[in-house]
DNA sequence: CGATGATCGATTGTTGACAATCTACCAATT
DNA sequence: AATTGGTAGATTGTCAACAATCGATCATCG
């Protein structure tokens, strides 16, 4: 056997590279919730046909970020807070506690390694004040803990409020005061991982979640 | 003004009808876990061609009925029990508590008979033992409730959500012991929601959900 | 005999052209 | 002035042909 592992070959379609560039423009910021999405401009610009396009549009469609009528343009979807904060984040709560609760036991030394991985990049884009990587960052640590499982089931609710998320959090970039206290959080939620007991990570893991909006909601409510 | 109101004239693209047709053929039990669907095949029994064809399967796709790789065909996904029970029926007992909360107030004479009509249905098709129609009736009944809220985000992961609930209701059939059980556990929580507390609506829902799956739950454990 | 490479049929991926529909605008009618 | 009807341009919906890829099969070679 080889003793060197390598990483899976993806072979994304251009349906899939379509898709991918489109949500990055829409969760980046670069696309504004309203704006129209028309197939011959985006097909013409991407240099593809439109049948990868629209199918592309389908994907994004089914995730929420766009919006679309027959015979009517295609245009990004607006995310409101309340439904954010009240809905999304609860159900992702329910998803990651899950998941702990499901795989318990199962959490060995690499997992933790690559959790721990991923807090440093949250310092270096902290130092760097760099939002987005931040985000991503954030978005990857809580993918780390949903992998446990290998439900299709929890990828699938998961890729149904990810967007979503990340589309809300760039849009309230603002409320980001302190961007040290995210690799400061997540780092105590891994050594909790690693050492406290069952019922502390879940009240942990909660107030974490719980807070991430805080932080969000924080602005409104600022002179 | 018209005094009448007219139904909104739905214009559905062939695409959606083309999904629609193929999700109805999977849930209803005509098209088992693991089937292929090759393109060409369907697209000429359907008599349409590929382009609409394959943006349904895609739809398909993102509510988890079927999967699929670049180059190999599709084909009808499994459902775990497992799962359902796990993680899809928790997650929507969350959700409909959420709107159940969120609205509270807003359920006027028109939602209750419109509930109680579909009570009506569930207690024919319990009688014409039409499992079929009963869990749609069911479906229908909780669809009615969701509808109280507007938000884009709870019809959204309602929809991730609820093909696969009908397709582990289909499979679970031999399950249902008492059909005339399922009329009356709605009509208890419709006059729940019109007499009764909060606390208590909301203890009530919970059991009934949870024992949706035991009623599914069940034949494993018997004999 | 086992591993590698080539070939073929089947299936999906992609494309560009054509058809159907929508929106906006303006003229006709009352 | 308000409503209706019609036209034109833009946009999406649909189609059928072509290209790329896959899986199975068999030949080849060590």
């Amino acid at each position: 056997m080889n003793p060197y592992q390598f990483k899976s070959q993806e072979n994304l379609s251009l349906r899939q590279r379509v898709f991918a560039d489109i949500r990055d423009a829409i969760v980046r910021g670069h696309l504004k919730p309203g704006d129209k999405l028309r197939e011959l401009d985006i097909s013409k610009q991407m240099n593809v046909s439109r049948g990868p396009l629209r199918e592309a549009l389908r994907d994004l469609e089914a995730l929420g970020l766009v919006v679309s009528a027959p015979y009517r343009e295609t245009a990004v979807a607006d995310v409101r807070k309340e439904e954010v904060v009240g809905l999304l984040i609860p159900v992702r709560l329910q998803l990651e506690l899950f998941v702990l609760k499901q795989t318990r036991g199962k959490w060995d030394e690499a997992f933790f390694a690559a959790l721990e991985e991923i807090v440093a990049e949250m310092k270096r884009a902290a130092a760097d004040n760099d939002l987005f990587a931040l985000i991503e960052a954030d978005i990857r640590f809580h993918e780390q803990v949903l992998s446990l499982d290998d439900s299709t089931h929890t990828q699938q609710i998961w890729l149904g409020i990810v967007n979503r998320l990340r589309l809300h959090f760039i849009k309230n970039t603002g409320a980001f005061g302190d961007l040290g206290r995210v690799p400061a959080e997540h780092a105590a939620l891994l050594s909790a991982l690693r050492d406290e007991s069952d019922e502390r990570i879940e009240a942990l893991w909660t107030r974490h979640i719980r807070d991430e909006d805080c932080l969000l909601c924080f602005d409104e409510k600022t002179d």
